[in-house]
DNA sequence: TCTTGGTTTGTACTGTGAGTACAACATACG
DNA sequence: CGTATGTTGTACTCACAGTACAAACCAAGA
């Protein structure tokens, strides 16, 4: 059942588009078999159901952010380039399939209930960066905080619903650029945040 | 159908956690009819269907969390430490209500699909954020940034999904304590960033 | 060519569970 | 009382997921 001949493969994408409108209990089977033209007997002889169908694409989608996050991490810069870089990744690729983005909101209950697809979330999303503070920390380039996980977290949530919510936001005439525009404020958040100079000299002090 | 008496409300509530550990499609109207002690006949009487219980359930959990958010946004204070009492006060419901998060989380693309609820989840959720990181700006306790929405949205995201996966972690022995302990590495994150002292200053050259 | 084994597909079926209909009953309030 | 409003059991309908199965199809080799 892993191995899905290419043909039906891609014309499952078809599907994509629909499950993120409705979600995938407003798609019945059937809607399926005519968007894609797979006729529904020959979708339950490869896959076993409708959750098989989503996680299928959305296995698909997490595995390329994993693979373009796991490029970026690997460079020679300091952690927190890397962490940029990680950030522009994960958003690009988002941005590049809004409709699975959106098929992942919609359905992210379903998806966190799949074994497979709870633990390729995690590796696409969190652990990279999870992984990225601890290095940034050894190598100087990012601050020590007082409870990494929690504020491992935040950052996760930062990039993430950024760009879960800006493909929601229907999909743009260039997906790159908006890719580079929110990468751009999720990194200045995350590395700079929010505090006035003034403030912060005044924090730092408290702090160390 | 929108003043269900109380004491049936109360008696919802029994649902709740049915609804988040098996996600509103895994549990039946005759399980919660069951759990709840109210039976299916008196459901359908009242409100319109599973939705609705949902519906019911989530809406509550985002008044109160509008409601706690609102207060703590609503003090003399400036922006800057008005933000760290609302990021304390959304967590602070959140952890409160565990199963309701998780319900939410599980159910979240049928939340965004019932339009009472996609705009009270905004309303509780993001747009004190918004607001607050305006004030900010204007009363000077708040860094100005190149792409607001954006930022707002990750602010937003970074707090959620903080609040989210903790409530997800199963229920706590102290909420509160751990209401404090998540909303001060958040704050710590929005507010100073992770960039060290050394790369900031660089930073700030370029920036100013 | 014929055979064999996987794939493809149509059709017909089963089972489950949401939602509905309705009648009997309770309760309250004028 | 009696009329209105809620409560509940029971017995439906209906839509759709998933299954069964047989017929066709399509290699690839003997």
């Amino acid at each position: 059942m892993r191995k899905l001949p290419a043909k039906l493969a891609s014309q499952l994408y078809g599907a994509a588009e629909l499950i993120a409108e409705r979600g995938l209990d407003g798609t019945k089977i059937e809607d399926i078999a005519e968007a894609t033209g797979i006729p529904k007997a020959t979708i339950y002889y490869h896959l076993d159901g409708k959750n098989a169908v989503l996680e299928f694409l959305l296995g698909d989608l997490l595995d390329m952010i994993a693979g373009a996050v796991g490029v970026a991490v690997a460079s020679e810069e300091n952690a927190r380039t890397r962490l940029e870089a990680a950030v522009l990744a994960q958003l690009g690729v988002m941005l590049e399939h809004p409709s699975l983005c959106r098929a992942l909101v919609g359905d992210l209950g379903r998806a966190t209930r799949l074994p497979e697809l709870a633990a390729a979330l995690r590796t696409a999303f969190y652990e990279p960066i999870e992984q990225l503070l601890a290095e940034g920390v050894s190598d100087g380039s990012l601050r020590q905080v007082a409870d990494p996980g929690a504020v491992a977290l935040s950052v996760f949530g930062a990039i993430t619903v950024a760009g879960l919510s800006a493909a929601v936001e229907g999909p743009s005439a260039d997906p790159s650029a908006d890719a580079s525009r929110f990468s751009a404020a999720v990194s200045e958040l995350v590395l700079d945040g929010l505090a006035t100079p003034a403030s912060r000299v005044q924090r730092r002090g408290e702090a160390l």
